[in-house]
DNA sequence: CAGTGAGCGAGCTTCCGCTTGACTT
């Protein structure tokens, strides 16, 4: 029987919308997005892989057409789809009214190719009348929309997949950069460079407390603190009044308005002289205090109170909710608006009453607008679901879900309440001290009358020292003229405090209001920064590594107007105009790839950085210059330079522990761990015979075990060394084990023509020397354990010329349909590879021994086959080949290090 | 950042936004 297929975005959604529709449709959903510009090589389609821009997928020479496929994991759900859609007499795309979702819509057109009508529907909430409504409503696909979308989606392409490879080229392998995460990089470095430029000031005030005693009346305490507020006049200085040089802020030159800096001797010497002092109120002033409840939650808001008040992290919060979701807990959690339907505002209304009764209930229900400035509005807020909502108690969950769920519950019941409303009260007292200055101290108070919201959901803070909005201060009922005495003056001294760092909250709070990132996107943006290495997590600061002030530098310097903090704002105002059609996306993406009139495009930008100073942008000088001294961006991580004893530059260097925060790098930390460079360095014992102390220590060339030669060695002399073998580690290596490394290398044995034969470990691994003859060991043991007579064996052959000759197949597969020779799978250098004897071609990633099939290898071959053969190695190739073999290898430790650390 | 000698099948890394399981620990 035929049926209207709907799609919508949610397999949870569906369900729900299914049964609102009931008999005659059948609804799926589309899991997202279901095309995509290929990932990686192994996804691209070997039609464009040869093409200059292949990697991209994107031509950028004609319409920067994209070229999409559908990912692996998707293919099955297509195929299912189509099945659905082949008994269908319509469709109805009913992805999110989004940019994302509109290109969902036009995707799932583009691939199931329907011969039915289709339609597409859009609806806000969840709800049986507005689904109905939906679907006798559709409208047409709106290609304008989807054209803003595609923009996006190839910008972004162009930013990350260009830019990536200058950070690969410049300072590591593995790096990335692109219009999201690289901005949040800014952000915390950026943070930490103030940090580190910061000077705090010191200043201090008196604080009081004062008696009212009867003057206080009967309603409030009768001892109340204040805090010195001005002397003859003068305000005295608070940490405001503070630049982050540590110097007072001048108030435009006016020396009348300029705050008095109190020092501790002139606090002491002001606090003895009030020992006697009598005091009056000089003043109150008394003020509403009213404060409206917060906005329902969105992805962002829920995030940051989730890691406020439950300590979850956003991939937790976010993870936590989508299983709430699921179980029809609460709304969708990926959203950006903070509006409620009208159901829903029926439903805390109604809940209001109930649990607090109607004086809490406004009259009218409360809307609320939008903060968000690109906000998209496909969905909902985040809130209970239902038409009736039910209390966190009424749900049956535990744990993290019912905490989650009931701050969720707490706050969209809070949305529908009525203000808090108060009273706040400024207290002025004023007296003379013996040495005849006037002074006034200062107390502030706040009382709240009517909770309101507050009684339901207070929001947390993200700084420790801030005042919760529920807070109450009460002050005594005072009069102006009052007599009061002071029952202590104490001296207090404070500091100024550097900018707080990010915390995963701020951050995203920090991006969502520079309109950067999305609701799906935020969470993650945090996990690729800190797999990266540019980031890490110290308590719940986000701390900047130094390699990220290396790669920011290198963007800033060379890539200011993509890495600039509007550049998203700006870009979103383009893409709001291609929606409206107002203009055009290929002259867009043109302007952005190839620039236009004075603004230099990404494309010429990337090519022109062959000769970018890496060594620079790896250097930060620590103190003056005269200090001589810089942090290094190395390959094995952050060192330090500074001059040796003899004064050289660069004469002395040592590691900077991996969780030392930048800022804590002071001159003085510098100098220190220059002058104790030993810093992982560990001492097993003296050399038995030379009686030099042994130690083992990481090195450029991995670990190793060296003897400390004395002070007073002479120049000449060198320490001898030895590299740890792969079996050894740092940490337990023993002194005989080091004794026999630097015992290297070993005499085998003579050679019958005279000549002596050696082993010892080396650069490809261990091996036996004959005068310039060389040939490999199988295994590092062997430098200990061969005989002269295996060593003669082995000189006895030819020099093997690789090692493929020599392995044996791992698999054999029969004979390639092409060329007709066998083809033979083998282990190699570089990993498992198939070869038919002339042509060789590595496994991909999903490809394994076990797996491939002779069609295949076939497959790999002919692609192998396509770019022509092996180039004839010229003298000038072999040696950029060799560089290039080198770097990688010298990279690989690396990575391995920047992923410790997360 | 310790200096020690070959010659080898390269190929891949990466973006942002939509969505969930399917994987393994």
């Amino acid at each position: 029987m035929a049926h209207k297929l709907v799609i919508v975005e949610s397999p949870t959604k569906a369900t729900k919308i299914g049964g609102y529709l009931g008999a005659g449709y059948v609804v799926e959903s589309s899991i997202g997005h279901i095309r995509d510009l290929p990932n990686n090589a192994a996804d691209t389609p070997a039609k464009i892989k040869d093409k200059p821009w292949g990697r991209l997928a994107v031509d950028v020479d004609n319409g920067f057409e994209p070229y999409y496929v559908v990912p692996r994991d998707k293919k099955s759900h297509i195929t299912k789809l189509k099945q659905l859609l082949k008994d269908a007499d319509e469709l109805y795309l009913a992805t999110d009214e989004d940019r994302e979702g509109e290109a969902i819509a036009w995707h799932l057109l583009d691939e199931l190719k329907p011969k039915v009508p289709v339609k597409r529907m859009v609806f806000h909430e969840i709800t049986k009348p507005a689904i109905l409504a939906a679907a006798e409503n559709p409208r047409d696909i709106d290609m304008d929309l989807v054209e803003a979308q595609e923009a996006r989606r190839i910008l972004d392409r162009l930013y990350g997949y260009e830019v990536s490879p200058v950070l690969w080229r410049k300072v590591m392998s593995g790096l990335s950069a692109g219009r999201v995460q690289s901005v949040a990089t800014r952000l915390v470095v950026d943070r930490e460079w103030e940090r580190m430029a910061f000077r705090s000031a010191s200043y201090w005030d008196l604080e009081a407390t004062f008696d009212a005693g009867a003057a206080g009346g009967d309603s409030g305490p009768r001892m109340f603190p204040a805090r010195l507020h001005t002397v003859d006049g003068a305000r005295v200085a608070s940490g405001r009044d503070f630049g982050t040089d540590g110097l007072l802020k001048d108030p435009a030159g006016r020396a009348e308005s300029r705050p008095v800096h109190l020092d501790r001797p002139r606090a002491e010497s002001l606090a003895a002289a009030l020992s006697d002092t009598t005091y009056d109120v000089r003043s109150v002033e008394s003020k509403p205090y009213r404060r409206s409840p917060y906005a329902p939650f969105r992805t962002t808001t829920l995030q940051q109170e989730a890691g406020r008040k439950l300590g979850m992290s956003a991939q937790v919060t976010m993870s936590v909710a989508q299983r709430l979701y699921e179980n029809g807990f609460i709304t969708y959690m990926r959203t950006d608006s903070t509006t409620l339907s009208g159901a829903a505002v029926n439903a805390a209304r109604e809940q209001v009453r109930e649990l607090y009764g109607s004086e809490y209930l406004p009259d009218a229900p409360r809307t609320y607008a939008s903060k968000v400035k690109n906000a998209q509005e496909a969905h909902e807020a985040i809130r209970p679901a239902g038409d009736s909502f039910r209390t966190p108690a009424q749900t049956g969950l535990t744990g993290d879900q019912f905490r989650l769920y009931e701050l969720i519950w707490m706050r969209t019941v809070a949305s529908q309440m009525k203000d808090a409303t108060g009273q706040s009260v400024s207290v002025r007292i004023g007296g003379t001290a013996a040495t005849g200055e006037d002074v006034v101290f200062a107390a502030g108070g706040r009382v709240i009358t009517f909770h309101g919201f507050l009684k339901a959901y207070v929001e947390g803070t993200d700084d420790a020292a801030a005042a919760r909005d529920d807070q109450e201060t009460r002050l005594p009922a005072l009069q102006e003229g009052d007599a009061v005495t002071a029952a202590s003056v104490t001296p207090s001294g404070h500091e100024t405090k550097p900018p707080s760092r990010y915390t995963e909250a701020t951050l995203i709070k920090e991006l969502e209001e520079r309109e950067i990132g999305r609701p799906s996107t935020y969470a993650s943006i945090i996990g690729t920064i800190v797999n990266r290495g540019y980031v890490y997590k110290k308590g719940t600061a986000l701390v900047p590594a130094w390699l990220a002030f290396s790669v920011v530098r290198l963007l800033v310097e060379h890539f200011p107007r993509q890495i600039s903090y509007e550049f998203t704002a700006r870009m979103e105002d383009v893409l709001d105009d291609i929606a409206a059609g107002r203009r055009d996306r290929v002259t867009e993406l043109a302007e952005f790839y190839f620039g236009s009139g004075d603004v230099e495009g990404l494309k010429s930008l990337v090519e022109g950085l062959g000769d970018i100073d890496a060594k620079g942008l790896a250097t930060f000088p620590i103190g003056s210059p005269e200090d001589g001294i810089s942090l290094r961006v190395g390959k094995y991580g952050p060192y330090l330079e500074g001059p040796g004893d003899d004064g050289a530059p660069a004469g002395k260097r040592a590691n900077v522990p991996d969780d030392l925060p930048p800022d804590e790098l002071t001159l003085e930390k510098a100098k220190e761990l220059l002058a104790n460079p030993a810093g992982e360095e560990r001492s097993l014992g003296r050399h038995p015979e030379s009686g030099l102390e042994v130690v083992a220590k990481n090195g450029r060339f991995g670990p190793y075990v060296t003897e400390v030669l004395p002070e007073d060695a002479p120049k000449s002399a060198k320490a001898r060394t030895g590299s740890l073998f792969k079996s050894m580690s740092l940490d337990t290596v023993t002194l005989e084990q080091a004794v026999q490394l630097l015992s290297l290398p070993r005499v085998v044995g003579v050679a019958t023509d005279g000549e002596e034969i050696t082993a010892q470990n080396g650069r490809y691994g261990p091996y036996l020397k004959k005068g310039s003859d060389s040939r490999s060991l199988a295994a590092e043991d062997q430098i200990f354990d061969i005989t002269l007579d295996e060593a003669l064996a082995i000189y006895a052959q030819p020099k093997a010329r690789g090692r493929g000759a020599s392995t044996a197949p791992l698999k054999e597969l029969g004979n390639d349909p092409v060329s007709g020779q066998p083809i033979v799978v083998k282990a190699g250098r570089f990993g498992e590879y198939v070869t038919d004897g002339e042509y060789n071609a590595t496994l991909r990633k999903d490809d394994s021994v076990e797996s491939i099939t002779l069609e295949r290898a076939a497959e790999l071959l002919e692609e192998r086959r396509a770019k022509g053969p092996a180039k004839k190695t010229s003298p000038k190739k072999t040696a950029a080949k060799k560089t290039a073999a080198k770097k990688t290898a010298k990279k690989a430790p690396v990575k391995k290090a920047a992923s410790k650390k997360s």
